[in-house]
DNA sequence: AAAGCAGTTGATTGATCATTCAACCAAGGA
DNA sequence: TCCTTGGTTGAATGATCAATCAACTGCTTT
């Protein structure tokens, strides 16, 4: 078994599939670009579609190393992590010159009728998600109102990236992307707002 | 010109579009939904491509009277409005199971590399339906803070449709769109007690 | 009636694509 | 040395698909 075939076929389809999506990408993109031949990409995977879950099961087991490290290096501050994060999509979004936003997004709306397994694994990588940004506001503490559900915010601010990266791309202008974000750090403001004022009651 | 095979064409376009995505969709399904042949679509078509952007431009054309006038029948109040909006929303991905979402939010994310005139459609379809948003938001007047920005709330609320529909496609539970519109109506319930206070001031 | 035109038919073409397969290679163990 | 195992090669296959086109229909105008 050899990995680093295996890994080079699932590191050129994670690009294409971000580049250009799961049914724009032939087997050929994916051969050419790894200077392999079919049977080759055949004897690892049963076909196209397994390549896709190994490019899903990789972004959801790389989420620490690739996307949340980078973007939290310096930066303590749970609050602060999460802006980090969405930061980091802005960042990849400018630097494709609003074309790449959230690959994972992506497939999700691509794929209508995904296999069980796919659908599995797209929910898994949003879940990861969302795990990691729950886990910024439950470090948060009494920053946040008690009564806040910090669950359904995290799926909220996932929410939000998605929303906002959609019309980024279709606009081509990162402002849609600031001005989504800016309006849901004006609801943390809020948040903090209330927060402070119950525990320091008038 | 024919414009009752012209429209069957659209209308059938529309729903495979919206069910099984652009890429997904051949010339063959749009044929046989419309028990017609390809020499008569390619008649009033000069392409596949050509089909999507009639289909757009339908959308765009339509939303009022197929989106909006529904949604709203006997609410009056703005704020109502735009919830009822994405009540619409909701009672579309619950009676198809949570597959069926935002067409145009779909095809957005699905067309990587579009045409620029398939681009200007997409985005002429926000645009089309934050506008309407935005009214709304006008009409409510001194209940929402004068210092808050109407058209990017109008477009943070699409954000929030659109991130909701995907995650909820996704999981396949509406328990997902419905937190994040609930969180989407706490932020309102902060902008009203902002405006009030700001109104009435202690 | 003749001509012209919008619309339709449906077989055909040529390209693209995922997948298969038999042959081949190299290293390691018996 | 021979066999096995894991991996590679690349041509071939069959399916699918967008698009074409020449022939045809029926309606309207002259």
């Amino acid at each position: 078994m050899n990995a680093d075939t295996r890994l080079r076929f699932v590191l050129a389809a994670m690009d294409l599939f971000a580049e250009k999506g799961f049914q724009s990408t032939s087997v050929a993109d994916i051969l050419s670009r790894t200077q392999a031949h079919s049977g080759s990409l055949y004897h690892f995977f049963p076909g196209k579609q397994d390549v896709l879950a190994a490019v899903l099961e990789a972004y959801r087991d790389g989420i620490e190393e690739w996307l949340l490290a980078p973007a939290w290096e310096g930066i303590d501050d749970p609050i602060e992590r999460i802006f980090a994060l969405l930061g980091a999509y802005r960042t990849h979004l400018l630097t494709s010159e609003c074309t790449y936003g959230c690959p994972i997004g992506s497939l999700a709306l691509e794929l209508h009728e995904p296999d069980p397994a796919i659908r599995d694994l797209l929910a898994a990588n949003f879940a990861n998600w969302t795990g990691a940004i729950q886990r910024c506001l439950d470090a948060a503490g009494d920053r946040l109102p008690a009564t806040l559900d910090r669950g359904a915010l995290a799926e909220f601010i996932l929410t939000v990236m998605e929303g906002a990266v959609m019309q980024a791309r279709t606009y081509r202008d990162i402002g849609y992307f600031d001005r989504s974000i800016a309006m849901l750090r004006g609801q943390f403001d809020m948040h903090f707002e209330a927060a402070r004022a119950a525990r320091v009651p008038a």
